[in-house]
DNA sequence: CCAATTTGACCTAA
DNA sequence: TTAGGTCAAATTGG
């Protein structure tokens, strides 16, 4: 099935590669012109030497992992840089997969945007309930893990019916640092749940008493603030990551994060775009490199509360969320999963020649 | 009484 | 088969 390549990659790469042909049309156009013919060919060398540097680079990161089962063909048909990944991360074949499902039929699978925040929290100051992220969670399940010292619980957003917010954390504590939370986001929350909609916090004895309900929503009114800002802020940055999801027709009209969106705006317009050409994951490359790079520190007011606040997005970790069986009577998944192809398709460049394999 | 949490069972990907 | 993730009945709390 696949080439190798995720999607994403597809379509830097036929970005990239009709930007070289454009260029090179272009340079035939100018080479016989007499206005300083070889300033323009100059320049327009250098374009295409960019574009290719741009392509050999990806070419040499690879399509990633990929395991030649299935006889990998590799490369992007029609493209000048057919070539099998090297060894590499599998999230990319996975992604990949998700994306040639949805390409496909749409299947049961559903690609979330995933990314790790690590919260401190400051036992001293007696806010044993790590931080409130502004939104309301439920608590539907906790695991004991492998290896952990900590079980994980498991939140999703209390509007999941209401508002088909399909918003998902993870709360894992710190076997090493038992002040130490981390949290997996997945999804986006479509809700419009204002930050300070947030149901008061719960008594903290209770917090103590489970030991993991760290991430119980919302002890700490008075960090909120603080720390919403702090998240708004990484939530913008994540946006990119999960622009896609944003980006489905469907969505509710979602305060939150048109809120956030509008914040990000100033920051990304031209990512912006450049991310919904790219589907909306501008980061993976990046963060395939580097993972560190894409880790936020507190600043120090902050830490006063939380110590310290890390986001880490796991760029290449499009996640894969297999549908319940048991959930099939829930009619919003139907919808949610109508809506799949839809988010994909508008940021798809489907015009790009030889794309598809 | 309603809503959130707990917790063992169930489901699924690896 | 196993570990991780989710469900849902029972329980708890307001």
């Amino acid at each position: 099935m696949e080439n190798g390549w995720s999607w994403e990659q597809k379509t830097v790469i036929s970005e990239l590669i009709q930007g070289m042909e454009l260029a090179k049309q272009l340079r035939v156009q100018f080479s016989g012109t007499s206005s300083s013919p070889e300033t323009t060919d100059m320049l327009l060398q250098r374009i295409l030497n960019s574009y290719e540097k741009a392509l050999l680079i990806l070419r040499w990161s690879g399509p990633v992992g990929q395991s030649h089962t299935m006889g990998v063909t590799g490369g992007v048909p029609g493209s000048p840089i057919s070539v099998n990944g090297s060894p590499g991360s599998d999230e990319f074949e996975k992604g990949l997969k998700d994306q040639q499902e949805l390409n496909d039929a749409s299947k049961k699978r559903k690609i979330l945007p995933r990314w790790t925040d690590q919260v401190r929290v400051n036992s001293e100051t007696g806010l044993e309930g790590p931080h409130d992220d502004g939104y309301s969670w439920r608590k539907y399940g906790q695991k004991d893990i492998l290896g952990a010292k900590y079980p994980r619980s498991y939140y999703r957003c209390t509007f999941r019916i209401t508002q088909n917010c399909w918003a998902t954390k993870q709360v894992q504590r710190s076997d090493e640092d038992p002040n130490l939370f981390e949290i997996t986001y997945r999804g986006r929350h479509t809700c419009s749940h204002a930050t300070n909609l947030v149901p008061a916090p719960s008594s903290p004895e209770k917090q103590e008493q489970k030991h993991n309900n760290n991430n119980n929503d919302n002890q700490q009114k008075q960090s909120l603030d603080i720390l919403s800002t702090i998240r708004n802020n990484l939530r913008v940055a994540t946006e990119n990551l999960d622009n896609r999801e944003m980006a489905h027709p469907f969505s509710f009209p979602s305060t939150s994060f048109g809120c956030m969106k509008s914040e990000n705006s100033h920051f990304s317009l031209s990512e912006l775009d450049n991310s919904t050409l790219l589907g909306g994951f501008p980061q993976p490359f990046l963060s395939h490199a580097s993972p560190e790079s894409n880790y936020f520190t507190a600043s120090p007011f902050q830490v006063s509360n939380f110590g310290g606040v890390h986001m880490q997005f796991s760029n290449s970790e499009s996640e894969i969320i297999s549908a319940h069986t048991s959930t099939t009577n829930s009619p919003i998944l139907d919808i949610d999963f109508s809506l799949d192809p839809v988010e994909i398709d508008p940021n798809f460049p489907f015009d790009t020649p030889g794309f598809f394999s």
